[in-house]
DNA sequence: CTTGACTCTATACCAAGGTACAGGGTTTAT
DNA sequence: ATAAACCCTGTACCTTGGTATAGAGTCAAG
C-alpha cells in the first residue's frame, strides 16, 4: 500500500473537516509534523495526515486540550512508554471531568434553591436572588 | 448607619479577595461604578462596594459571565423590572448548566469505555485508546 | 493566455478575564 | 525628611484555539 503525498492543504482540510488556517496553526503548534513540499512550496500530505487530524479532533471532543493531545501523540513515539501510560492519562481525565460535573451540580443546586425562594412579583430591589448573591453563599 | 468612603482600592481588593488591577478592570467594564475620588485622585469606596464585589464573585461561581452579571446588575437599577425577570434568567442558566453536565457525562462515558477496552501492558503502538482516537468514534 | 481558485508567509485580530509594566504622584511610618 | 508602600494612567501582554487579512506566487480550465 503506497501512500503517495498527494493531498494539498485544502484537500486535507476538507477531509478533516477543519479549515486551512487551522492546519497551519496545528503545524506551528507541533501537533502536525512539517509535511513535504512541492517545488512550488505547497504542502503535500500523505493519507495518514487525515488519521492524525481525526485523532486530534476526537481527542478534543473528549476534553483534551491541544497540549495534552501533543503529550498523547508523543507518548506514541517515545519507545518504552506503554499502553498503561495512556490509560493512566485517560483515568486522570475522568477524575477531572467528575470534579467539573460536581461543581456544576453544586452551582445548579444553589440556583434552584434561589429560584424556589424567589416567588414574588416585586421590584428587583427586593429580589432574593440578588440579595443572596450579595452575601457569601452557604451552600458551598 | 453611615457609610463613609474610606476604602482605598488596595483595602477593597484585600476585602474582596481580588487584586487591585482586577477592580480597575471591573470599573472599566462597567461592573463597578466609578467611585468618589480624593483630592489626590485616589479612588475612595464605601462599604457597599465590598458587597458589590462579593456579588460579582458569587455570580461568577454560579457560572455567570461578566456580561451576564452586568445584565443582572442593571436589572436592579432599571425600575420596572421585577423579580420575575431575574428568576427567568436564573432559569435559563439552569438549563445551560444541565446541558454542560450532559456533555461532560457523555465524554466521561466515552473515556470510560476506552479505558475498559485497554487492558494490556503492550507498547503504545498497539494501544487501543490511541487506535480508537484515530478513527471516528461511534460512541457519540 | 488569461482568469479564477488555490497556496505561500507574515502579521494582526477575536473573546474572556484578567496581569504586568513604565513612569509618574501621594501617603505613612520611622 | 526620607524611604517604603501605596496610588494614578496608559499601554502592552498573557492564555486558548483559532480566524482574517495583505500581498505575493502557482496551478488548472477554458
Amino acid at each position: 500500500m503506497m501512500t503517495a503525498n498527494t493531498l494539498t492543504i485544502g484537500k486535507l482540510a476538507a477531509r478533516g473537516g477543519v479549515n486551512v488556517q487551522t492546519i497551519r496553526y496545528y503545524e506551528r503548534s507541533g501537533l502536525l509534523p512539517e509535511p513535504q513540499r512541492a517545488t512550488s512550496g505547497y504542502r503535500l500530505y500523505a493519507d495518514d495526515a487525515v488519521r492524525r487530524l481525526n485523532f486530534i479532533r476526537q481527542a478534543q471532543l473528549l476534553g483534551f486540550s491541544l497540549s495534552e493531545i501533543q503529550d498523547l501523540l508523543s507518548l506514541r513515539i517515545e519507545s518504552g512508554t506503554t499502553c498503561v501510560d495512556v490509560r493512566q492519562r485517560a483515568g486522570q481525565k475522568i477524575v477531572a471531568i467528575d470534579s467539573k460535573i460536581a461543581d456544576l451540580q453544586r452551582i445548579k443546586r444553589a440556583l434552584t434553591k434561589l429560584v424556589a425562594r424567589c416567588r414574588g412579583n416585586g421590584p428587583t430591589s427586593e429580589c432574593p436572588i440578588l440579595d443572596a448573591l450579595e452575601s457569601r453563599m452557604d451552600s458551598q
